[in-house]
DNA sequence: GATGAATGAGCGTTCATTCAT
DNA sequence: GATGAATGAACGCTCATTCAT
């Protein structure tokens, strides 16, 4: 979870009511303007004003420009942290599914601070973040391949499950950015049929009934 | 083809061979620096000096930063127009497999400068190119999938071979990205394979002898 | 009215003391360093130390050096506006005089300034200002010319009221020009008399007693 | 006469047919783009490629912009000060009439020129000249002045023939302004009509016959 | 003499961050 | 805590002038 980083107690937490309110003004603030602007031509001034807060009050409650969109990404992160912690059940095809559907959802809802994240990325001070969730959503969907492997529910070899993973998660990835970030219009339902049907099909896993 | 914008006469086109080392010196430089800090971080007196040439005659060549930058991209996107024309032949399970390797070693050669251009993707004068880029791609693998579908090569249905395209497209683009931008080491031969085998199965397309 | 612009509420205005002492230091210092250097090499890094001001701080008032200057000459612009609205009484000849001596008052504090005007004049972004002072300046002549000649108070004939006015507001201009900008010396009580005397012996204004 | 600076021989006077075609061609452009722009505005680069002449091949033939810029003042410099030794004849009317049509024709010629040195004219190296064809202009408008109050030829007292000469030059000067640079359209006869009356009726000088 | 390339000082403007009240 | 003003380093771009061929 993001919050390890926060153990350390934070001299700039504010401790009153009005100080919470103030920084929760300023994050949401800060999120639109970066949703809008993008990272690095996002002003700390149209924050501020966006907030209605004074320029200066700003550093009352964040060290600097990328300290708040580090808190941003972060609870995007935890989020996404908190989707690939869920419980698979039920049969093979439907935990793929349900997968593929809380991959795309999380990234309707996050896709644009997301994508954020890969353009800040070179910003070197993001990218270890970065490389965390990418990994841990395939080490995640690795673990799954193997795991259905395990219990044959594959009928094809997936040949090299990380390979496999990385390629099919990046798959979902790209998928969910050229649909919510470029905006492309896609059917959902439609969109993630296709998506199960590749993944299941790359790994000989038989389809839900009426799915196909 | 970018060759279309050459046509008007540029002021700035060099006419001696000193001027032509210069100009080449420079786009070296600004490849090189761009590389290294990204398009927003580079600065156009490190590419001067990275050139070795004084400030001022950055400006002898080229507008602006935009500019040096688009004219390496272009010549990128040249490259990746040019494969996407290539003939296929062959077996279904050779034209896959061709394609793949087609581009991952594009995105090989050029990976930094696509990274870049996803970074500053949205810096919305770049925007048209990269959707571009992504869109000929995808309408190339769509009209594949279509062809081996008509002529009988495969034994899945392709069931929407617009959204087939675009997250097959996207699975490879992506994993190239994570491989050569991200730098995680994949073996070529094995990474290959999957991929091709992602494809395959997901068509139905009957793999080489001796692939899998 | 140059007030009509300030409708608009100024998102730069300065709202505590210390801001209106800033911006007023910097109005004072431009005002002087225009009139040292001209406008074109007028650098606001000087402005700035005129002021003893920060180079960027001139940024919180002022969006450019453009917009400085058009503030100052917009202050003389409304004191000529002003002058011109002043209500002529008394015989043909006293009304011709005040405006003469109204005119080289104005002309006198705000000389440089005017001067300023001419030589940015064709900067196209004041020579709407510039032309509107003029023009305004001339139909007010125009008017009192033609009034002069209503009321029967000239015995020569203004052939063409509008060329006399231009001619006649320009020649004051003009004698103005060299007094106060070029420095020429004159004595003040035998200039405007000569300058009365032409305006009335091409009217056909009997002088004052005394005057001549 | 301008002249009278030429007698150091220029080394860079060019001694061959070419180069003196060359020079002049730099001349033709540079007054064109000088009208155009502006002197600040004018850039060597624009002057060069209007003449067809490779940038460097400026500095063959001048020093710099400056010096460039002060040739094509002193030719039309040599066109003022000759107009002001052309011989007057005929009655006091048409002597004036004669005077303010030299005036008036040479301003149209050099017009755009004129204007330019006003704007440059605190670039101080240029206000020598300048001050010097306002005064020859001003000193032979009062010898007439005198001279015509010395012949009887008037009947109105020239109070200061010093202030009026600066006065009545300075309308004609900024009548012609006004005309031909800020464009502002006259009909010849009738302007000249009405500024041949101010100057006759200021100093009592019978017009012409068929004048009025 | 002509050419085109090279030079580099110079300036306007931006904006994250700090400070005084 | 909040406010608004102040700071100053940073950088893109221009262009008169010089230089090598």
């Amino acid at each position: 979870m993001a919050n390890a980083r926060q153990t350390v107690p934070d001299p700039k937490a504010p401790v009153r009511q009005r100080g919470l309110q103030t920084r929760a003004r300023l994050l949401v603030a800060a999120q639109k303007v970066f949703e809008r602007d993008g990272y690095l031509d996002a002003r700390v001034a149209d924050i501020s004003a966006a907030a209605n807060v004074a320029h200066g009050s700003f550093y009352t409650y964040f060290d600097s420009k990328e300290d708040i969109f580090r808190e941003i990404v972060e609870t995007v992160a935890d989020d996404v942290y908190a989707a690939l912690d869920a419980k698979d059940e039920g049969s093979a095809a439907e935990r793929i599914s349900a997968a593929n559907a809380r991959h795309i959802e999380l990234y309707e809802q996050h896709a644009i601070v997301l994508g954020l994240i890969e353009q800040v990325g070179n910003l070197a001070r993001f990218s270890e973040l970065r490389h965390d969730m990418r990994r841990r959503s395939v080490e995640r969907a690795e673990r799954l391949i193997k795991r259905l492997k395990a219990e044959g529910e594959t009928t094809a070899d997936p040949l090299d499950p990380h390979i496999m993973a990385t390629a099919l998660v990046g798959m979902t990835d790209s998928f969910a950015y050229t649909w919510f970030v470029l905006g492309e219009p896609f059917n959902r339902k439609k969109a993630l049929a296709n998506l199960d049907a590749i993944w299941m099909r790359t790994l000989g896993v038989a389809p839900q009934t009426g799915e196909l």
